[in-house]
DNA sequence: GTCTATAACCTGATAGAC
DNA sequence: GTCTATCAGGTTATAGAC
């Protein structure tokens, strides 16, 4: 409950500032979809995260519905082509897995808000504002680089799909848990840079162990 | 949006039954808190779901947060307890490891709710109405079993606590974004018993050869 | 034990002043 | 562009009949 509607506009946004204020309350709604999912989110809390008023998400953006979609839009479109991208490379499959892990990673530690916005979109709306086939998109990707592996004898033996999904949830886990498992590193930002960069180094080494011939 | 209260009550569950009723509604609670969380989950949808109005809800249950409460205790208390004891038992690295990740996936694979309560409850309410520090003892458990092994020079140099976040997301990812990934398998249940045995196949195949020396 | 009806409250969205 | 005031609709929770 951000209930501090705290007005340091002329602080750190300038007031009468329509791309600002704009930004920031995608910036705002971002966190809050990320934290609670569509329905659970209030437009308040929003508004108070910006340092705005109500009106102003519904001057912006005309509903609750359409800041969401923004929200997805934005977060999700580079992250999404980026990864379908590499499969031009056809690297051999050990390379173009660690490659194709390092780069979810990137985008997870980039926006730590993304599987958390992915996920919930799948679980509470079944997708229904964030189709795009984008997602299945990756999850393929991923299966084809293992197949790939599998067929030339360095991978051993393995589901490619299953894999791919329980290596997704090895990235993915540390993001969309965070609140779970902080008090593990008491002492440690979780999504700080040193924490983050042993994150990918650890999952990189476990997977790549994992599916190797 | 389920709000056909087919009241279907004589079929499948006797009227004027107080502990089947009180059944009903914490099955139905359990399913609608797993997918919404707490507060954007609608007691009108958890009395459709159970065949009965909302008003039985505040007649066993005191208020939704104390139904919300009764079902994380229902469903967490037994799962944690039972993997706590685990530590008892002093196997040898590999085979504690091995047996540790068949009892999680047993779990979740018994209630497959178990993930996104858990996490839900976690990112929402930032464990508000769970702490119990279960959720950070079976981390640790996991963790000091690759110490374990590490230190008797069977699983390779890695980090133990990162790894046993990490080796939980690929054990649960696979619940916790079903609806993401349901499309990739078009003809199969996802949560039916042949794919759950796979699943439990191909996590502990790939956890095994991901922390061996 | 179960239902219907309703009270008290909250939230998305809009109108209109500045 | 931004704010204040307000409405309509929906939600939790309770009262009281059966």
């Amino acid at each position: 409950m951000p209930s501090t509607a705290q007005k340091k506009t002329s602080s750190t946004r300038p007031s009468r500032d329509a791309e600002a204020t704009k930004a920031a309350i995608l910036a705002a709604a971002e966190k809050e979809f990320a934290q609670q999912g569509l329905e659970a989110t209030r437009t308040e809390d929003i508004a108070a995260r910006t340092g705005v008023t109500k009106a102003m998400i519904y001057y912006y953006f005309k509903s609750k519905e359409d800041l969401y979609v923004a929200v997805l839009e934005r977060v999700f479109a580079h992250a999404f082509s980026a990864l379908n991208d590499l499969k031009q490379h056809h690297l051999p499959p050990e390379e173009a897995l660690e490659t194709f892990l390092r780069e979810v990673l990137k985008f997870s530690c980039h926006n730590t808000n993304l599987a958390m916005l992915m996920f919930l979109e799948g679980m509470q709306n079944k997708g229904k504002y964030y189709e795009r086939a984008g997602i299945p998109g990756i999850y393929k990707a991923l299966s084809e680089i293992l197949a790939e592996g599998i067929a030339a004898g360095v991978f051993r033996p393995l589901d490619p799909l299953h894999t791919a999904v329980n290596i997704f949830g090895a990235c993915q886990f540390y993001f969309m848990a965070r609140e779970n498992i902080k008090h593990l590193w008491p002492a440690k930002q979780l999504l700080g840079k040193p924490m983050l960069e042993q994150h990918v180094q650890e999952v990189v080494a476990m997977v790549m162990a994992g599916v190797r011939a």
